[in-house]
DNA sequence: CACTTCCTGCGC
DNA sequence: GCGCAGGAAGTG
């Protein structure tokens, strides 16, 4: 019943959870929104639930890692996961979950529960018509993200290009682990200056943030090689030291070279990467 | 540009 | 029992 995610989500984990989202709520009505936390309390105002209850809801869609649940009433509740975010579905006569911060009831006696254990998600109310988000770069699934795309986001980023590709302006949805693995992928020493990425790197770089996204860490994760001719080194199953390439692996040797990986800080946030073959 | 803030579970 | 981890907004 109570699932959480083992991993940050990112825009993979919050397409699947955008679908549970849809699932639950699609052509219900909410009739009870709870908030249990100052956080959920803070964005869940008397008025705020009083626009949601009673409105049936539309679809759930997402840009970026944000989810948009459509209202009847034409109001749009926006909700980022951030860090531990999640959506758990039951009935409304479950007992509220220690972690559960935010309960929709719907009219067909089930709920959609925000379990979130580090109470960072975010849930904010947009008036009809007045949906606003942050600047948001281009989806990095989309087949229009090409590497000439990348190429035009990066230009005139001086800045070291592991911190560049969690800047949503540039790629959205791109966090911390993945834009590690991501660099993994392509072979980019993550401190390199955005700008100075040539095309071949820059379409490595387009290749490994669709690689890592479209493959999910657990068993699934890597089943084809990062680049042609590449050895293909299978991760262990259910074992959450082998979710990643190369994030957390600190002194472990790298996958592809051997060489132990390092951690390294770059704008306040722990990179990995592997300084023999990234550069 | 980078650092700090918000929060709390979890690893040391 | 401290301090880190993380996304993104906010600040220097």
């Amino acid at each position: 019943m109570v699932h959480t995610f083992r991993a940050m989500p990112e825009l993979p984990e919050i397409e699947h959870a955008r679908r549970v989202a849809h699932d639950a709520l699609d052509g219900r009505r909410i009739t009870r929104v709870q908030a249990f936390h100052a956080t959920t309390r803070r964005a869940l105002t008397p008025t705020t639930r009083r626009r949601l209850e009673g409105q049936r809801v539309l679809a759930v869609t997402r840009r970026a890692k944000y989810q948009l649940l459509e209202l009847e009433n034409a109001y749009v509740l926006e909700v980022h996961f951030r860090m531990t975010g999640d959506w758990a579905v039951g009935s409304a006569a479950d007992p509220v979950d220690a972690l559960e911060r935010a309960r929709f009831t719907l009219d067909n006696g089930a709920r959609l529960s925000l379990l979130d254990g580090r109470a960072f998600a975010s849930l904010r109310l947009h008036a009809p018509g007045r949906v606003r988000l942050p600047p948001l770069g281009p989806e990095p699934l989309d087949a229009a993200f090409t590497p000439v795309v990348l190429a035009e986001q990066l230009r005139g980023r001086r800045g070291p290009i592991k911190p560049v590709l969690l800047d949503q302006r540039v790629v959205a949805g791109l966090g911390n682990i993945y834009a590690a693995e991501a660099c993994w992928v392509a072979r980019i020493d993550p401190r390199t200056a955005a700008h100075s990425l040539g095309a071949v790197r820059v379409a490595r770089l387009t290749a490994g943030i669709k690689h890592v996204l479209e493959h999910a860490p657990v068993g699934r994760y890597y089943q084809r090689p990062a680049t042609v001719g590449e050895r293909v080194v299978a991760l262990g199953e259910g074992n959450s030291d082998d979710d990643w390439r190369v994030y957390d692996r600190e002194g472990q040797p790298c996958l592809r070279c051997a060489r132990p990986i390092v951690r390294t800080v770059q704008s306040g946030r722990s990179t990995y990467w592997c300084r023999g073959c990234q550069r």
